[in-house]
DNA sequence: AGCACGCCGACT
DNA sequence: GTCGGCGTGCTC
């Protein structure tokens, strides 16, 4: 390419900045400043009245009046974003059409980047020394000559020496201890790969080595490591990682959020003599800054992150894990909808890296990527061989015999009370929003449906209406039946979660009872809340759908209880089987390692369906075999592509104009084969009090989708407060 | 963000 | 006619 480096003083460039302006690509043009400007520098520009960060993109454009084009403010003191990065945020912006200013807020989210570097106090070994050592200063002292001549914050100084800070205070006050002002932000301390790691199984040690030589070929690919729990799998990719920081690139573990605790840090920190940087939402303003300007200098060998460490501006990024990757909540469900273990792997394939994605119970996309061989497969066996089996067993529904208007089997009921009296929690799981799937008339059997889709409308008591959950048509609970006309004879008949509740309150009277569906809770923060609380044990039994298994771990949780483990066989959410299968491992899986075993049941009235069989019998090839055929002859991901449009607003009615709008104007979808459906209550259906509303696309996996859908939204005026977004490869149904 | 512009209803 | 509220568009 001969795309200028660098851009002198006064020459015509294009800024990309971190605000969304009309549409095009989003840069805007401006002069280079006084000295010029190298492409990907960071700089601060004007617009309107306004001070902006934006990246130097490329020359101007030339599409704007150059009588009106001002000067960028000043270059700020950051390496310039490297072609890699740039590329990535362009492709990541195509991919998951989002606007690229968007795409670029996620790259610059560290605070302060526009400010010059700070001072700040550190403290190194001094000339005197303590005219009393005690056992808290010679821990000091000690930890201070363990690194040489290394200085280091008060708090890490305290940290490491096991000390507080008074003492280090001390030990300044007697010139023992120097303190210094210097440059804030200042290097991690360095990784040692060549420490010697946990001793490897056979097993292991191939693994790791397979994964080494792949690290060593610096070029892209992606290997999937499935492991169950127990095999050892964080120890084998922190050898991938070892591989890289021996060749002197860079890596990054993204774990799900809940999964960054201290013990993996201390795990880390064990294999390679000091803590790495740690990327995540709670992280304070200034390990932000500090990171993010770390991993620009090349100062970071490795960060630990959540997914949005992906953005970090790297120099030399050559290997990113995922680590249960899996996991749901590697979906960014707000603001920019993207899979971060997607864009892992594109981001990997643009900067020649490896790619890692490691799991006991890996997702069906990864699994079929790699049948299809675009990614190498690793196994790793249990340490301790079969023995381990998870526990999970059937109840054939066809010999309980319940009431019809009951769902909860004899068999899970003792359960569940033998794990109140022991003080642990269950969770039974269904996949039914709502009360009850079915309205039906006792008299003539018309069952109550939707005018406008062929879907039964689903009694949702809490809104006290009848809900189409494919369109989203709604309408009161009918006194008479609207076929023969009787009256009073309308009953509600199958499990939803609310009735679920219900049932369980009257059969576990002492019991904490908690109901989790998104239908109850407005916004996803409170749900989120909820979730944490009853996960540190603020309940006893845990009534959900299938939010409730989005990467959240209950510790004291030993038994699940799959209400009707057929319901998700039928795709209503193309995802179910799969989370259930996962769910049942997850929970079951953790017969082998925690003193309180985990059982898995699933109440089912077709035990002998190949995918239900293939979730009991353990065979999980069986499982994905079995999955991924019927996906493929629904055609849904990852035989075929879905989107989701979210369209949002605090008026429900505007909202459902503009979804209807779309959905009658879908010419640009049927030419390239597309369908719409919808539009209906988005799965979280209000938000900071703005309501939701969504539309599904559906198309062949051929189908050039992004550039249909760009084009199909495009006319839909975006009056007052009507927001809209696209979600591509959509995680949640409900 | 903050300001100009213009459309529409209410008043002199 | 004119004033002023507010929704909409613009800022390189």
């Amino acid at each position: 390419m001969s795309e200028p480096q660098f851009f002198d003083e006064g020459c015509l460039i294009a800024v990309l900045t971190t605000q969304a302006m009309g549409r095009g690509s989003g840069a805007l043009d401006y002069r280079a400043p006084e000295g010029g400007c190298a492409l990907g520098a960071f700089v601060e520009v004007p617009l309107g009245p306004r001070k902006l960060v934006g990246v130097v993109w490329g020359p101007g454009q030339g599409d704007y009046d150059l009588a009106k084009v001002r000067p960028v403010y000043r270059v700020l003191d950051a390496a310039p974003m490297r072609e890699e990065l740039r590329s990535f945020l362009a492709r990541a912006a195509a991919y998951t059409l989002t606007p690229l200013p968007a795409m670029l807020r996620l790259a610059t989210r560290a605070p302060g980047l526009g400010d010059p570097p700070g001072m700040r106090k550190i403290y190194r070994r001094g000339a005197g020394e303590p005219d009393k050592m005690t056992a808290a200063r010679a821990k000091v002292l000690a930890a201070l000559s363990d690194y040489g001549d290394l200085a280091f914050t008060l708090k890490e100084l305290a940290e490491m020496s096991g000390v507080g800070t008074s003492v280090v205070k001390g030990l300044v006050a007697q010139g023992a201890v120097r303190e210094e002002e210097s440059p804030r932000d200042l290097p991690y301390p360095r990784l040692d790969p060549d420490l010697p790691g946990k001793a490897l199984t056979q097993d292991q040690a191939a693994g790791a080595g397979q994964l080494a030589e792949a690290v060593g070929s610096e070029a892209y690919g992606t290997t999937l490591l499935r492991g169950v729990t127990g095999s050892g799998k964080t120890e084998v990719y922190l050898e991938a990682v070892a591989a890289a920081l021996r060749s002197g690139r860079q890596a990054l573990v993204l774990l799900p959020e809940i999964a960054l605790t201290v013990e993996f840090l201390t795990r880390v920190e064990a294999r390679f003599g000091a803590r790495p940087a740690e990327w995540h939402s709670g992280a304070t303003m200034t390990e932000r800054r500090r990171i993010w300007r770390m991993v620009g200098a090349g100062d970071v060998q490795l960060v630990i992150g959540a997914r949005s460490a992906l953005f970090l501006p790297f120099q030399n990024l050559g290997l990113i894990v995922v680590d249960e990757e899996h996991d749901t909540s590697y979906k960014q469900e707000e603001g920019v909808l993207y899979n971060a273990r997607d864009m892992a792997v594109l981001r990997a394939s643009i900067c020649g890296a490896q790619v890692v994605l490691a799991s006991a119970t890996p997702s069906l996309e990864s699994w079929a990527n790699a049948q299809a061989g675009r990614y190498a497969r690793l196994e790793l066996t249990a340490r301790f061989g079969p023995a381990v089996m998870p526990q999970m067993r059937a109840i054939d529904m066809r010999a309980e015999s319940l009431p019809s208007d009951r769902w909860i089997s004899g068999v899970l009921q003792q359960e569940v009370t033998k794990r109140l009296e022991l003080g642990e929690q269950s969770l039974l799981f269904i996949n039914r929003r709502g009360y009850a799937p079915i309205t039906l008339c006792r008299a003539c059997g018309h069952q109550v449906g939707c005018d406008h889709c062929d879907a039964r409308l689903v009694e949702h008591r809490f809104l006290k209406r009848l809900v189409c959950h494919q369109c989203g048509e709604s309408k009161p609970m009918p006194e008479l039946c609207p076929s023969c006309g009787v009256e009073g004879r309308m009953a509600a008949v199958g499990p939803g979660v609310e009735r679920l509740g219900e049932e369980a309150t009257a059969l576990f009277p002492e019991a904490r009872i908690a109901t989790l569906s998104s239908d109850l809770y407005g916004s996803a923060r409170a749900l989120k809340a909820q979730i944490e609380e009853i996960a540190e044990g603020a309940a006893d039994v845990i009534i959900g759908t299938q939010l409730v298994a989005k990467g959240h771990n209950f510790p004291n949780l030993t038994l699940v209880g799959v209400i009707d483990a057929d319901l998700g066989l039928q795709g209503s959410d193309l995802r179910a089987a799969e989370r259930t299968f996962q769910l049942m491992r997850q929970v079951a899986g953790r017969a082998g390692r925690v003193e309180r075993p985990g059982v898995a049941l699933m109440q089912t009235y077709q035990p002998e369906h190949p995918v239900i069989r293939a979730i009991l019998a353990g065979d999980e090839e069986r499982f994905w075999t079995a999955e991924a055929r019927e996906r493929e002859a629904a055609g849904v991901p990852p035989y075929g592509r879905m989107a989701g449009i979210i369209l949002s607003g605090g008026d429900v009615g505007q909202v459902f104009d503009a979804g209807n709008l779309l959905a009658r104007h879908d010419g640009a979808l049927r030419a390239v084969g597309a369908q719409v459906f919808g539009p209906a209550p988005a799965p979280i259906a209000r938000v900071r009090g703005r309501h939701r509303v969504r539309l599904l696309v559906k198309a062949e996996k051929s189908v050039p989708l992004q550039s249909a859908l760009a084009a199909w939204v495009a006319p839909l005026p975006l009056k007052g407060d009507l927001r809209l977004a696209i979600d591509i490869d959509p995680q949640s149904f409900y």
